[in-house]
DNA sequence: GCAAGGTC
């Protein structure tokens, strides 16, 4: 066997240099990846501090690779993208051309102004290594960090090998089997990687240097000397389009009134009210036509008693974007204080990495150890307790992972006493979360009815939670008995208590709340989870929209709720969960928060809807396509060079004609904020 | 004075 091999022939050579052992240069995506990767490889390592980046640690230890033998192995990390692209500086300065030269004005990479230490960090240990070893995340991002992590590596060393891990999270036994399996980068995902950043740097700065330069003398301006920042992004403009859509939905929001039947049944001492099947008509006649009939008839049946078990089942390990859509509907924090928390409690060891699209545990995970470490807490340690007891039961999965994050979970136990107000909500719920996951479904028995009174049908649903379990940790879901139902037989008759005719009307779709449009943007592959509260704040920031505290009281959410399906009189609370919980939570004074275009925000999308191309910047269709045509480079149909000429002639063309007719953007502004200020 | 994506 050893004969096949060359290099373990043996031979007084060889044998003399057998000590000479091969030095492996690894580098992961940020610092948890390299300190957990390094401690399964190495053991107890030795870690020294990059020159100029404390955070930036080197550990060192010998390891044992199936393809290179026992080596002298240096594991450090970068953090994110280390090299950044500009445009030439002839091209920087906003007066020095045309915003339409920056379509084809060339662009330069340098090592990002904060990344030189890491850089260098990289370079000197290369300089000792004959091996590079890639440990970024195994996403498209990861991929292009890889090759440039490669290429500084090699512009210190050129005679290095280079090799790329491939994991899907950081558990001991699958580490190790990554490492003794390496595999090469994947050009083709970094090169996708490569057409984006060209693209929304192009893009970016040629539509904000020309609107900004165009419309900012029309914005009233308090005391800056420089005009007012009008940037174009193709994250923020979708992001924007959403928040006005649903603004002139509310505003172009016309009530139509409906009819509907309620029977009351007053039985046992209970008053049962049945709804009506068809829920409610439009046509009053026909209404009145349906209700005389009902009277006529005088007696209801009981055609159909059920009584089944229910469940409502636990919720899903928790992801980024859930926790985000979560934190800014209960915990009363924007989505971008929730992400800065998080991070917060991620860096000082309560909590794991918290930028992740994994909803499910891996099998090989040991969960209850974390349940265990929760058992102290005066608040859910008793149920902490209980699961260690017998109650545990192995979380649901979801369908979405990462590949390199497990869901976001507590890590360590720390005391309320140690953390601020933020903290203590953040670590709650991650907490909580965690336990209800780790919990049962809660139980219950519904019960329906429904009888036949004149030709209609009517129905009443009946709940007896029966164990609570999730439930008694997780506040932030409702599901509670109802009231007692009495006793129906099949075909037993009975004579209504009351049948009413009422009236109602469809009510107005609510502003778009921060969890709504998170989840917009989720859907619509607007942003990523570590963006997405990003550019909601941008778009404030640039005064498209104002954020403000929803009363609660407006009208049922979610889209188009309101056509057909209205809830009668009285029925206009927020629909369902959203209000309960803020009540639940101490609510009174407002709750979530909800945006609202300024006439600046709603002045651009109309302004570019007008300027009529078919797909206007203000839908996510676009961000969509790219998607799909990044998708497209990774797999080989297309390349990235094809992709980036072909969407810079596509977004060429709307610029072009945004140009010439600068007057329908301008009109807009002049309609809405001009006109605002003077009226 | 521009973007979005990583991450500290």
């Amino acid at each position: 066997m050893t004969a096949n091999n060359p290099c373990l022939q043996s031979s007084p050579w060889t044998q003399r240099h057998v000590k000479v052992m091969a030095r492996v240069l690894c580098v992961a995506e940020k610092p948890s990846i390299a300190k957990a990767v390094a401690n399964h490889l190495g053991g107890q390592t030795r870690a020294e501090s990059a020159r100029g980046v404390a955070w930036v640690k080197n550990y060192k230890f010998d390891f044992r690779f199936q393809q290179w033998g026992q080596c002298s192995v240096t594991f450090t990390c970068v953090a994110g993208h280390i090299v950044a692209q500009d445009f030439h500086e002839r091209f920087k300065k906003w007066h020095s051309c045309q915003p339409a030269a920056l379509f084809e004005a060339p662009i330069e990479s340098s090592i990002a102004q904060d990344k030189k230490a890491v850089a260098s960090n990289i370079e000197s240990q290369a300089r000792h290594a004959s091996i590079l070893y890639i440990w970024t995340d195994c996403d498209r991002e990861g991929e292009h960090i890889g090759t440039e992590i490669r290429d500084i590596a090699l512009k210190a060393n050129p005679n290095m090998q280079v090799w790329r891990a491939r994991f899907s999270n950081i558990e001991r036994a699958h580490v190790i089997q990554a490492s003794q399996n390496p595999i090469r980068l994947d050009e083709a995902q970094a090169q996708a990687v490569s057409a984006r950043i060209e693209l929304d740097l192009r893009l970016g700065a040629a539509f904000t240097r020309m609107q900004t330069l165009a419309l900012q003398n029309m914005i009233p301006q308090q005391g800056e000397e420089r005009g007012k920042l009008i940037s174009y992004g193709s994250c923020q403009f979708p992001t924007l389009g959403f928040v006005v859509d649903r603004y002139l939905r509310v505003r172009n929001f016309v009530p139509e009134p409906f009819w509907y039947i309620n029977v009351t049944h007053t039985k046992d001492g209970i008053d049962v009210k049945f709804n009506w099947r068809r829920g409610h008509l439009f046509d009053r006649m026909a209404v009145v036509i349906i209700y005389e009939r009902c009277l006529l008839s005088q007696v209801a049946k009981v055609i159909t008693t059920a009584k089944k078990p229910t469940k409502k089942w636990k919720p899903l390990p928790l992801t980024t974007v859930e926790l985000q859509k979560m934190g800014s509907r209960f915990l009363r924090m924007t989505s971008q204080d929730v992400m800065k928390v998080a991070e917060d409690l991620y860096t000082k060891g309560w909590i794991s990495y918290p930028r992740t699209e994994t909803d499910q545990f891996d099998r090989g995970m040991d969960l209850r150890t974390i349940v265990s470490r929760q058992t102290q807490d005066g608040r859910w340690g008793p149920f902490a307790q209980s699961l260690m007891n017998g109650g545990f039961s192995q979380p649901r999965s979801g369908r979405n992972n990462d590949k390199a994050h497990p869901p976001i979970h507590p890590v360590n136990y720390v005391a309320s006493t140690h953390l601020n107000e933020n903290e203590r909500k953040v670590y709650g719920f991650v907490v909580r979360r965690f336990l209800a996951c780790c919990s049962e479904d809660a139980v219950g028995e519904a019960t329906d009815v429904e009888i036949e009174y004149g030709t209609e049908i009517f129905h009443v649903h009946g709940l007896t939670v029966i164990e609570r379990n999730y439930l008694d940790v997780y506040p932030y879901d409702k599901w509670e008995s109802s009231r007692q139902l009495p006793h129906y037989t099949v075909g037993e008759t009975f004579e209504p208590t009351e049948a009413n005719m009422l009236d109602g009307q469809t009510t107005a779709p609510g502003y778009l709340t921060e969890p709504e449009l998170i989840a917009l943007m989720d859907a619509n592959g607007i942003g990523t989870d570590a963006t997405m509260a990003e550019h909601i704040a941008k778009i404030k920031d640039r005064e498209y929209v104002v954020a403000r505290s929803s009363t609660g009281g407006i009208a049922a959410g979610g889209n188009g709720a309101s056509r057909g399906r209205g809830r009668g009189r009285g029925g206009g609370g927020r629909g369902g969960r959203g209000g309960a919980a803020i009540a639940q939570n101490g609510g009174g004074t407002g709750g979530v928060q909800e945006f609202i275009p300024t006439t600046l925000g709603v002045a651009l999308i109309e302004g570019y809807d007008n300027v009529g191309f078919e797909t206007s910047l203000s839908k996510p269709f676009l961000r969509k396509e790219m998607e799909a045509q990044m998708k497209a480079i990774c797999e080989g149909r297309t390349t990235r060079n094809d992709v980036v000429q072909q969407n810079l002639e596509q977004y060429r063309a709307v610029f072009n004609r945004t140009v010439q007719q600068i007057n329908v953007l301008k009109s807009a502004v002049t309609k809405y904020v001009v006109n605002a200020n003077h009226g």
